[in-house]
DNA sequence: TAATGAACTGACTGGTCAGTCAGTAAAAAT
DNA sequence: ATTTTTACTGACTGACCAGTCAGTTCATTA
């Protein structure tokens, strides 16, 4: 009784979209990884969480059994995006010299390793991942043993093409990771370390991969093999 | 009355030692670094290191004034006495050329980076750092700096030696401690790294060490990085 | 028009823990 | 022997927050 045209709510535009209830479990992911990103695991407060998503408390639970269960499933589907962000450049430079190839691929992992996704996860696998020995796991094989098989490849063809010097494949791999992934987090802290800062992100990737294929040249001895250009 | 020589106490051996107060700050912050290396700033808990270092939670606070507190001296102190470790070897072979002096240097360093407290003040770092600016700028300026000084003096002597080619020092000492604090981090998880599982530490010391000598090399003629010589 | 139930809400509860403080106990001073 | 000081104790409190659940809203079905 007493209802008028207007109910309570008044607005009628303002309607929670609980329209598509499958889109929850992202938006919820999603406001998960800010705020994980921001706080860590255990300084993330699912109260935050859920303001973020602009969804009650209550709703989370509807999706995910515990905080846990949340910050497990955002590093998992975190990984696996950007996974596929990785997987773009690859097999399509099969027909270039191991140098060029190198290059390319060596580009687009540093472009990965430079997306803010990539960076947040790594700190979280610092910090709290060792709670986590299977997700450790994953990220060990899926993530960290994935590029560097690409990489391997890449270096085994050079050493064949008599591009590089012999090196064991898999430890030239995890040089160039080393190199990688460290400086992309430096890149990310430029404030605290001087030199970067008059350096762009492109920069740093050029110089280190310039270090990298100066430690993969070919021994210095005898002539022959060299085509001695003549150029400078 | 009533009292034999016997009080309530009864056992008079486990007195406790409060005898010199001045130990007590050592002995929290041991305990806290105990608490905080196995859990983390949010994780450790207050009763934990109290009872880890035999003392009482009030006790804690007469020498700390809060948790937080407690976390930084941990950390100060705990990086200096890392550092001290750190400036054993060094001037003592600056007789000797580039090459030997770098592989002796990095030999030291790597020793340092293998330490219990440096690979739990990295984790922390990584972890809980951002939180504390002062602090990352005392680990940055303190011993990130400090290490890539040392490394890029002997770089500019090799190049002035002709030992080395021509780079630049700083960004050469870059590369070194990208590759060192990695694979370092990286021996600590061996279990995830299938490959280091067959290899020592000193073993993966000197593959780094080596491949890092090898970018260094003095070059054939010149970079002319990718010479495309047409052949398709 | 009413009944049904899926989607969602947010006040509430119970456990945890940093930080407090009134009190004890031994040593030093008187 | 008595008082004072120093070192320490651990039960307590109040804030915080993960997780719960009785209740609301609204689209769909009857």
């Amino acid at each position: 009784m007493t209802e008028t045209t207007a109910r309570h709510g008044s607005d009628p535009s303002d309607h929670k979209r609980r329209r598509d209830p499958e889109a929850r479990p992202q938006q919820i992911l999603e406001a998960a990884f800010r705020e994980f990103a921001e706080h860590g695991l255990a300084g993330a407060r699912l109260d935050d969480i859920a303001k973020r998503a602009c969804v009650a408390k209550g709703t989370i639970y509807l999706y995910f059994p515990n905080k846990e269960a949340l910050f497990r499933e955002m590093v998992r589907t975190t990984l696996i995006a950007a996974l596929e962000t990785a997987e773009v450049r690859r097999s399509e430079t099969d027909h270039e010299t191991a140098v060029v190839q190198l290059r390319a691929v060596a580009s687009g992992w540093w472009s990965f390793l430079r997306t803010e996704r990539f960076q947040v996860v790594q700190r979280l696998v610092m910090a709290d991942l060792p709670q986590f020995p299977d997700l450790m796991q994953f990220y060990a094989e899926e993530v960290v043993a994935r590029g560097r098989r690409l990489i391997a490849g890449i270096v085994s063809r050079g050493i064949a093409l008599g591009e590089f010097r012999v090196v064991d494949p898999e430890s030239a791999a995890r040089m160039l990771s080393a190199l990688a992934m460290t400086h992309s987090q430096w890149c990310s802290r430029r404030q605290f370390f001087p030199a970067l800062m008059q350096r762009t992100d492109d920069e740093v990737r050029d110089e280190l991969i310039d270090f990298y294929l100066h430690a993969l040249r070919p021994g210095l001895p005898v002539d022959a093999s060299v085509s001695p250009s003549s150029t400078s």
